[in-house]
Parts: C-alpha cells; sequence; structure tokens
DNA sequence: CTTGAACCTATAGTGACTATAGGTGCCATC
DNA sequence: GATGGCACCTATAGTCACTATAGGTTCAAG
C-alpha cells in the first residue's frame, strides 16, 4: 500500500508518453527527480505516475508547460491563500471555455460534412467558414461572406 | 469587391499572426505565395485572409499542421469522391470529441475551485485527479485513489 | 524629397519534445 | 555463478512550428 514502485518504462506505458520524454520532464524541472537504484536506474512512485498523467492530459489540451507547472503549484499548495490561485483558474477558465466553444463549432462542421458524405460527394465544405470565422478573433468587423478559401 | 488588397501586416493585425509566422507560412507552403509589388512587397488577397484565419484556428485548436493541411485539401477539392474526405473528417471528429469531453471535465474542476475559492482557501484542489485520470488513457485498469500531487 | 514605419532576406534561437549513439545494469535462465 | 539480452543510462543532435535578430530596402505621409 505505501509502496507502489515503477521503472521509467512503466511510467511511459501507462501515461503513453515516451521514455526520453519522461528524463526531459525531470531536466527540466516539472517532474521531480526520483530515487536511484544502486546502478543508476530511475525508482518511481505512484505520486510520480499521477504527476505525469497530469502534466500529459494537460498538454495534450494544449496548456504549455509553463501553464501546466502554474497549476501543478495551485495543487501542490492547497492552502495557499486564494488570491492568487483564484486567478490563474479563473484565466484558464476562460481559454478552457473558449477552446470548447471553438472545437464543438469544429465538430459541428464534421458532423455536418460525414453526413454529406453518405450521397457521395463532400458537398461544399464549410470546414474554413466554420473556423475562419473571426467571431472568436482579436479585431475585425465586417464579415464579407465570401467562399474561397 | 473582386479586389481587397491586404500588406503583410494587415494579415497579421486581423488574424493575430506574427509577420514573421506568416512568411513562414509560404516558405512551408501551407499558405500560397501572393503577388508582389515592384519592390518585393507581398500583396494579399481575401482568400488569402480567410485561409490564414483557418489555419491559425486549427493551429490553436491543437491540430499539426499535417493535419490542417489534410483539411484545406478536403477544402480545396469538394468535387472528390467521398471515401478519404470522409475517414479525414471521421477521424478529426473522433479527436475534436475527445479534447471537448476533457476541457469539460477541467472546465468543471475550475468552477469549482474558484467557487470554493469564495471561501478563503483553494480547498482540496483536484485539477490533477480530475486530468489524471486514467478514464482517458490508453492502457490501465486499478484506479487506485490516492491524492498525493 | 525626405523620413521613418513597414517591408524584405537570411540566420539563429526557443519550446517541447524525439531520435540516435554508445555504453551499463538487471534478472531470468542455463 | 556465468551469460544473454532487454531495459536502462548519459549525451548530443534533430524536428516542428514558430519567434527573434540583424542588416538592408520600399513606400507613403508630410
Amino acid at each position: 500500500m505505501s509502496g507502489a514502485a515503477y521503472a521509467i518504462g512503466d511510467l511511459a506505458r501507462q501515461t503513453g508518453t515516451k521514455v526520453e520524454t519522461i528524463r526531459w520532464y525531470e531536466r527540466d524541472g516539472i517532474m521531480p527527480a526520483p530515487v536511484r537504484t544502486a546502478g543508476g536506474h530511475r525508482v518511481y512512485t505512484q505520486a510520480h505516475l499521477d504527476r505525469l498523467a497530469f502534466i500529459r492530459h494537460a498538454r495534450e489540451l494544449g496548456f504549455p508547460l509553463e501553464d501546466v507547472r502554474e497549476l501543478l503549484r495551485l495543487a501542490d499548495k492547497p492552502e495557499r491563500p486564494c488570491a492568487e490561485a483564484d486567478a490563474i483558474a479563473r484565466v484558464h477558465l476562460e481559454a478552457v471555455r473558449s477552446r470548447i466553444a471553438r472545437l464543438q463549432a469544429l465538430e459541428a462542421e464534421l458532423v455536418r460534412m460525414v453526413a454529406a458524405c453518405g450521397h457521395g460527394r463532400v458537398a461544399e465544405c464549410r470546414v474554413i467558414e466554420v473556423l475562419a470565422d473571426q467571431s472568436h478573433a482579436h479585431c475585425l468587423h465586417d464579415g464579407h461572406g465570401g467562399t474561397g478559401l
């Protein structure tokens, strides 16, 4: 119960990470250096496994490592006064929601395309319009309506 | 109507892209080379603007450029028989849905944290458990339940 | 006609890995 | 207890998708 021990390859398999990447995370500092065997092999704990799984998921979702570091600091110190943690959480929340919205727009268009494909042709593909749409971009105003990708 | 013309800086401003990145996209081939002025300055059309906006959104959503290229080919040839386009669309659809699901889990947890922050402390932060959760990972079975970062 | 912001090319640097080379440890099997 | 071979080690170089810098040219506003 106290001591699940993993080799680097176990961690790699369980999280779908390359062994090299795990070692790189250690050099980077985002993963703590584990204990070593006499021969120098790394020996990981359950905590390492959890942390690595978290990092990988966050990266897959597109958070830069720097943000992941921040989220980890947040998780590391649950007794910290709220101001900063709240700010971090809020910023990420907004980013997450924006991503969800745009992914849902893309999802809808892909569904439409796959459905249209049932009829033998790609039909007019609007994937580009869906994502090129300025509604989520910074500036812009007019909305011209053209198709020509 | 036929001829909106943009300098590279206009495209950059309108899409939130760095000028260097646009030139890089051209060298890369994902953006077609525009007409030049006598002095060598690039002159873009509305089509360029749309395509760039699409590329940027797709990249923000985490698609590698190679996938973006594929989606663009899909959009470029709407008369193409369906098999390949359908396959591409389906694969991306699955990827998109998986992303949405995980982002929503993260969103829920961030909401919970921000709410808890109202009471002065970060409370138990479960951001890590939420994302470290193996439910979306490749292999794995047991689910131990520990918290340790 | 000047001035300076915006453009040009070319090259080097960054973040986050990924691959390769060359060597060592571990342990199951003989 | 020797040994075969796979997993591990370090170090370095390469990749992708940019981003920054240096050093020079163009163009449009005044």
